[in-house]
Order: C-alpha cells, then sequence, then structure tokens
DNA sequence: AGCATAAAGCAAAGCGCTTTGAATAGTGAT
DNA sequence: ATCACTATTCAAAGCGCTTTGCTTTATGCT
C-alpha cells in the first residue's frame, strides 16, 4: 500500500492525501478524517527512504560504533538507555553504524557525505579527538558526550567550536580526593582507565590538583591507569597496592566495576572497607550495581550516565531542528555521596 | 556531490558511472578506473536513500528495542557487540528501533510495512511472543535469539515457522542441577530470571528434569524468581535462603550478576564459596566479569551471549540474501566447567 | 447577482539513485 | 568494403514521497 494506490482509492491527489496525513492546513477537516479513517483502516505507511529523499531528513540519529570498544563499556549500555528513553519521546531511530577502529574515519565521512543520519553523537573522546576536529569542519549536527582536553577554548571549552555535554570529572575526583584528605588519609591512590580518553585526563587532573592544594606530593607508585575497567584489573592493582609498604589508606576509583575487584581484594587481604581501607568510587549508575546498597555502602562521586544519554539526545535533537544554528556547552555536576565506605584514617 | 554532477564531471551518464561503481560488467576497464578515480577524488558517497527507494534494499538491520527493557540487560550490550562485530563485516547497519513495551507490537508494523529495515532480530522471546506470531505472517526476515516453549513444533522446535538461534537452557540447567546432585546436594537452590521470559522458563524446566530423575522432591520454596536479575536481588534472595533450616547446600544461579550478590551474601554470614554452599552459575561471558578469575573460581555453565549475537546475525544475513528461503533452526550447546565453588557436600 | 478573496484540491516536478531498452562504436570474418 | 556480432554507452522511466505553482470551488460582501 503506497500513496499513489491509498489515493487513488479515496478518489484524491496524492498532494492532498500527503497533506492530509502530514498535518498541512491547506485540506478541509471532513478529508482530513476520511484520509485518515481509510489510511489507518489500510494500514498505511509512507515509505520510510523515499520520504526521506523527499525531504532530505532521514529520521535517523546515528552512533558510530567501533566494535573494539565494546569490551571496555559495560556503560555503554546504561547510555543507550538514555538515549532510547529520549529518542522514542522524539520518534526517532538510532542508527548504530558498526566499524574498526582502524576504519573509523573513513566512516564517518562515509556517514556525514551520505546524508545517512540527521546527527550523530560522539561518545568517549579522546583529549585531542580527530573525530571531532572532522565533523567541526562539516555541516553534519552532532553533540559530543565529553568533550577534549584542549584549553585554547577556555577552561571549561566554553567557547569550544561543537557542542557538548560532559560531566565535571576534575570537579568531581576533587571532592572525592578532597574528602579522603580531609579525613586524614596521605596516601590515598587514584584507579583510573585509559588517559588518553579525556574523562580519565579530568579525573587525573582532578586528583591532582587536591594534593597539589593540600601541599602532598604526587607519587607515582600510587597512580594507576588501566586500559579497561574490568573486575579483574580492579583485584590486581588492588592486590598489588596492598602490597606496598606502608599500606595505603584510601582508594579513589574511577569506576563501579573496578571497584568490585577492589572490594574483593580487600576481603581477600582480611581488611575491611571503610576501616582499614577507605574506598570512593566514581558511580554512574548502574541500575544493577547500587552503589548505596553494598556493604558497607559505598561512598561516591555520582552522575548518572543514563542521565546524561537522554540529555544529550534531546539537546542533539535541538541542535537539528534549528540547522546547527543551536549549541550547547553544557557541565553536569557531580555529587559526593558520603557513606560508609570512607572513614577518617586511623593513627 | 551527486550523481548526476559526477557524470557531468566525467562526461559520461549517470548510468555508466552507477555501473562502473557498483561493479557491473558492461563498463570498460578504463572507464571503470577513471571513473573509480574521479569518485574517489571528489569523495563521492552514493545517498543511502536514493539507493535504497531505487533497489529496495535498505542496508539496515533492525532490533526494536523497548525501552523498559534497559534495566534488565547488562548482556544487551555484549549482544550488541556480537551483532556489530558481523555486521562490520557484512557492511550492515543497525537501526535501533526505540519504542515503549505498550507501543511494542504497533512498531513492529511499523517497522515492517514501511519498509525500514532488511530484516530483525528479536530478542529476549516470551514463552508465547505475540512478535514472533506477528512476523511469521508477513514476508520479513527475521531471527529469533531464544525461542518460544510451544512444544507443537517438536520437542526442540525443529518445525517452528520461524527462524531461531537458542541455547540449549533445559541441558544447561539439567547438567548443573545433575552435577550437584551428583556431589551429594540434597537442598539445591535455583535463582532464577523472569519465567515467561523462555530461557527462564526452559532453566526452570532443566532443574526440576535433574531433580525428579534423581527422586528428589520439587520444592517451591527453593526456587526462586525475580523480574531483574541484579546483585541486589541475588543479595536478599540469598540472605533468605541462609536463614532457612536446613541450609540449602547448593545454589544454581541464572546470571553472574546475581552471582556477585550471593557471593556478598555468603561472605556476609561467615560463610564460604565452595564449601559450605556450592553454587554453580550460568555465565553468558561478561568480559568485566570472568567467573574463571573469581576467587574461588566459580563452576559454571557457559555460553558467549557475544558468540550468539555473532552467530545469529550471520544467519540473519544469509536468510535477507535468499529472501527468507534460508531457515535456521540451531541449538548452541552449553558447557559445563567445572572449578571451585562446587564441592561434595558434607556430611 | 457579481465580484473579490479565501479555501480546497490538483498536476507535475524533483529528491538521487538503479535499471530497462535502445543506440552507438568496435571487432573479426567474409 | 560489408555484415554480424559484441562491447560500450546512453536516455529515460521508475522507486514513493513532498512541495511548488496553479486551478477550481466555496464564501462573504456590496
Amino acid at each position: 500500500m503506497n500513496l499513489k494506490a491509498l489515493s487513488e482509492k479515496l478518489g484524491l491527489s496524492q498532494t492532498t492525501v500527503s497533506r492530509a496525513l502530514n498535518g498541512y492546513p491547506e485540506v478541509s477537516q471532513k478529508t482530513r478524517e476520511r484520509v485518515q479513517k481509510v489510511a489507518d483502516e489500510m494500514n498505511y505507511r509512507p515509505n520510510r527512504f523515499a520520504t526521506s529523499l523527499a525531504t532530505g531528513k532521514t529520521g535517523h540519529v546515528g552512533l558510530i560504533y567501533p566494535v573494539e570498544h565494546n569490551l571496555i563499556t559495560p556503560l555503554f549500555n546504561e547510555f543507550l538507555g538514555g538515549i532510547t528513553q529520549k529518542l522514542v519521546e522524539a520518534g526517532l531511530d538510532l542508527s548504530i553504524v558498526p566499524t574498526t577502529s582502524q576504519n573509523e574515519m573513513e566512516t564517518y565521512r562515509s556517514v556525514v557525505e551520505a546524508g545517512r543520519v540527521d546527527g550523530l553523537i560522539v561518545s568517549t573522546p579522546l583529549c585531542d579527538d580527530p573525530r571531532i576536529n572532522y565533523l567541526t569542519g562539516t555541516k553534519m549536527p552532532f553533540i559530543v558526550h565529553g568533550r577534549t582536553c584542549d584549553k585554547a577554548w577556555g577552561e571549561n571549552n566554553q567557547h569550544a567550536p561543537f557542542s557538548f555535554l560532559d560531566v565535571d570529572n576534575v570537579g568531581a575526583f576533587y571532592k572525592g580526593t578532597q574528602l579522603l584528605i580531609d579525613m586524614g588519609h596521605k596516601n590515598i591512590v587514584l584507579m583510573n582507565g585509559n588517559q588518553d580518553f579525556t574523562f580519565a585526563f579530568h579525573r587525573l587532573q582532578g586528583y591532582q590538583q587536591a594534593l597539589q592544594q593540600a601541599g602532598l606530593p604526587l607519587r607515582k607508585e600510587l597512580m594507576f591507569s588501566r586500559k579497561e575497567m574490568t573486575e579483574i584489573n580492579g583485584y590486581e592493582v588492588a592486590c598489588e597496592i596492598l602490597q606496598q609498604q606502608p599500606r595505603p589508606t584510601a582508594i579513589i576509583s574511577s569506576s563501579m566495576i573496578l571497584t568490585l575487584g577492589i572490594r574483593r581484594a580487600i576481603r581477600d587481604h582480611n581488611l575491611t572497607i571503610g576501616k582499614e581501607v577507605s574506598v570512593i568510587t566514581y558511580d554512574d549508575g548502574l541500575p544493577y550495581l547500587e552503589s548505596g546498597k553494598f556493604n558497607p555502602a559505598l561512598t561516591t562521586v555520582y552522575s548518572s550516565i543514563r542521565q546524561a544519554g537522554y540529555e544529550i539526545t534531546g539537546y542533539l535533537h535541538q541542535i537539528i531542528q534549528s540547522g546547527r544554528k543551536y549549541e550547547v556547552r553544557k557541565m553536569l555536576d557531580v555529587d559526593l555521596i558520603v557513606r560508609k565506605s570512607t572513614s577518617a584514617v586511623s593513627t
């Protein structure tokens, strides 16, 4: 059932039927209702691709997805949840365009130049990210979840030539580290992700700023960074830490999954979280791993990645509708939630 | 840069350029090379939607995604990883079509009738699944990850009127329960997911079959099923179990995430996995939660959901290319991997 | 009734590609 | 040279929709 058949059945022109269905005013109320009724009966749905071709709008938001990245990101699913939540409200689809890391840039070009989507979400940016550099030079609407590390655009990238929504990772780790310092900790371990990524780089910065401000030394042997934030990596690094003399009294961790491993290591060493070892975790809000229900309940710096996905998609929608006139440079605050996994250092 | 512009620049017809680019034989080698060269230089990419309109092929595989389901499925990301891995090889995109549970069927109809995708992946089927019933009556190529519970199509749905790839969940939980029985356990707890879903229903069946065959009673108070397989739910159920008199000596769990909670509960009760309580877990192979590296290493029934995603997408690709002539009814075996979390019951 | 104006509907062009059917150029054989 | 093919290339139609520029009806006023 296509437009032609439908309009013939109705004894109307395609123009009128199309307008009736799309809510244009040049059509009388009764005609509109009649058309709508028959269209429903016949189960008519306009062909998506014909519509796209005619309007230039695709109804798709894109996300280019290097298949190798899967491993790192149990968070991706949550982010996706937020995205789709907004998309369902906006009536858009999500095109996941798979690629390999090697072909990633070529895929970006292809998607942009073939007009396969109305807009793109760029996630997990690098400190210096070629994808963003490329997209900035095109007309494709896009928004970055995160940002670059470039300070040329202002301390917080307020003047970056692209739209982004980021979490205040510097502030988060500054706050977290500060709390530990206030509690008397001096040997504070940072367990971080891959610092080529902006989020991890910023977390390192926040950690370092807090130490420096407190006049504490930056010690390499307390700063860990792993490509992948897995339970195992958390466990292994924590075991290494707990061997050190003097034993560090606090850990600030970049992910709940890492912290799962840290917890296991601490228990294996017959120590207790919140007693001999204080732990603060960055919590993205994985629903199946609630920091507040741990035992002991975890002190966290919290920001929902699902919420971020939801908001960013809303902004992208606006950017698309405005023809990229609308721009967004937004930083989400991170909450420091103090629970039971942190305590004053015992002297 | 579109076909018309490109062909004018080349002084050739659109026909010839199109054919040259798409590898048709009716074009001379030098022309083809010349066309290819200029196309590359000009960065020409055919408009995806025009191509789709002309050919009727979309280059998209679809997955309809009820936004409420996000919560349940840390596994989804892994599954997606497998899907995209195959798609990148096949040169296809994935259309994630978000919907609400309420509108799910309507979305299926819309996607099918508007021709928005070349084929669909249906995941996490219900015992009696309206999506499958609907799709069976259409021409849309699709494949189910899992299957229905209907025995009318043969014990293992060998004659189902749709293609599917499933894991032998009955066998998995039969094997697992059997192992526990062989080790002398009599009070064996099942911790399962939502049994409206086929996978959980089948796991329950496997568990029950093993008990019955061993002449053990089926006891309601040992059979748990939770809508969501979260750490917290695992913890809560496990706490409940450990209160029972006599205390069950073994648990078979439907997910690693549940097991995380079980482990925590067991530790909180000052008991040890693999000693007072044996634990077997269904392991889908989450890369950031490796069962073999737990302490103690977990005995599992294992089948990689990523692999399933990869395979199922390959099959779907074939089904699409064959115009739904090709059909698949495949069961993946599940491996019983015996490690340290199970031991003979102490008498 | 007669005219201006608004409302409703239409035919046709166009979006950018593929593909059919026809035309032209090239080749070897006679 | 000429004929019979084969190898190349092309013009035009078609995919299913939206949208522009008119035309036809209906409506309101004098």
